[in-house]
DNA sequence: TCTGGGGTCCTAGGACCC
DNA sequence: TCTGGGGTCCTAGGACCC
């Protein structure tokens, strides 16, 4: 391994789909916008280019915002707040369906932008990516500057970026400056720009660990590293607690990862109002059936069969409750994973009211490779067509 | 009017095999 | 004649992320 230092940047597009919504509506540019819900509240245009919205306070239904604009933001409402919960903080705030084909569109027009100057590219999801710069020519400023630069050029959109030794200090750096931000971070800055963060700020540092931390009187990255390892160690398990010890310390060897196979493909719905399954057997059977009917289509379109349909619970109390098994042939067939859907089901309490079903296949092969074992295993390789 | 939907990775016990 | 480990698969749950 090559002694020279990483180049990593983090590029995360700045309130992403609200930003792709303003496009859309250039009306709404500054208001309060909350972008969530189903798709009920779709804008009606009204004839002179402009559109009539619906407001927060008109919602009914447990839907979430999946995010916001900076001005609701301000607002104190951010994604995955309750929209019905939003709306009694600002009744007026203005509410958009989510339109993830959109989103898509314009993820795609980001990432191949950057991808012609960087090649290597590793996905975070829709809206963010990791860079290795490390091999390109360019000084680091005016690259990430060129960078941003293209993303605005192909999007109209704005995203904010953090070049820095490693993925753990990028994905933090790229937040310190937002929106439309260019952090650069050294190792040396570690003291002074990342000891004073909440240990919240850490990608990896969840709502638990950042309890359990303070527990222990641990409340910024700065006493987290000078924590001592054996409590650490004792509280949250030697793996976890060697991962806190270097990433409080901005170490994090992990490379750039440019291509991935999907390990799950899932489909879920939370109800109107919590369901039982011995009074409202005919609509939950109607909606199980239809959650394995679209998990088999997803499947299918995206060319992978299964071998393990599993099926997730969630009771009123938001507790969990999971269930699956293995099937002896790969499928994508919406009646094979309906049916082993059902026995899992089966085997899960069902006394109580629940609010969610969901269904899930894993242990997922390309449908592509289970043609080819057949063929192999039949001798029908070489075969004349 | 509490709290969506789609993912990744880790842990841990038991079965089963060598 | 009571004592092995190592490896992989299956299942359930949990933390975390976007």
């Amino acid at each position: 391994m090559n002694n020279k230092s990483r180049r990593i940047a983090h590029l995360d597009m700045d309130a992403f789909y609200a930003s792709v919504e303003l496009l859309r509506y250039p009306e709404l540019r500054g208001q309060a916008v909350l972008i969530g819900g189903g798709s009920s509240h779709r804008p009606i245009p009204k004839g002179d280019g402009t559109h009539e919205f619906s407001r927060i306070k008109d919602y009914v239904g447990r839907g979430v915002a999946t995010t916001s604009t900076y001005a609701a933001r301000a607002l104190g409402i951010f994604s995955a707040m309750g929209i019905m919960k939003a709306a009694k903080l600002a009744p007026d705030v203005y509410l958009l369906p989510t339109d993830f084909e959109s989103y898509r569109h314009y993820s795609r027009l980001f990432k191949e932008a950057v991808g012609k100057i960087a090649p290597k590219i590793e996905n975070r999801g829709i809206d963010e990516i990791y860079i290795d710069l490390t091999d390109h020519p360019q000084e680091t400023h005016a690259l990430a500057s060129s960078l941003k630069q293209a993303v605005n050029e192909a999007t109209g959109l704005t995203c904010s970026i953090c070049v820095a030794p490693n993925k753990l200090l990028a994905k933090i750096g790229s937040d310190l400056d937002k929106p439309d931000g260019l952090t650069i971070l050294d190792l040396e800055d570690v003291p002074t720009r990342i000891w004073p963060l909440s240990v919240k700020k850490v990608n990896g540092i969840g709502p638990k660990s950042t309890e359990r931390l303070a527990s222990l009187g641990i409340n910024t990255v700065g006493e987290l590293a000078n924590a001592d390892l054996g409590l650490l160690q004792t509280t949250f398990g030697s793996n976890y607690a060697g991962w806190l010890y270097n990433a409080a310390r901005g170490i994090d060897d992990r490379e750039i990862s440019t291509e991935s196979e999907p390990k799950v493909i899932s489909r879920e719905t939370t109800f109107d109002r919590d369901l039982h399954a011995v009074h409202d057997k005919a609509v939950l059977t109607d909606i199980f059936t239809d959650l394995c009917y679209r998990l088999a289509k997803d499947l299918t379109v995206k060319g992978y069969r299964c071998k393990t349909v599993g099926i997730k619970i969630r009771y009123t109390d938001f507790r969990i409750s999971t269930r699956d098994m293995t099937i002896p042939v790969a499928t994508a067939d919406p009646a094979i994973i309906r049916k082993a859907a059902g026995e899992c089901l089966r085997r899960v309490a069902l006394e109580n009211r629940f609010r969610l079903l969901g269904v899930r296949a894993s242990a997922l092969v390309r449908e592509a490779d289970v043609i080819n074992e057949r063929q192999v295993s039949q001798g029908m390789l070489f075969e004349d067509p």
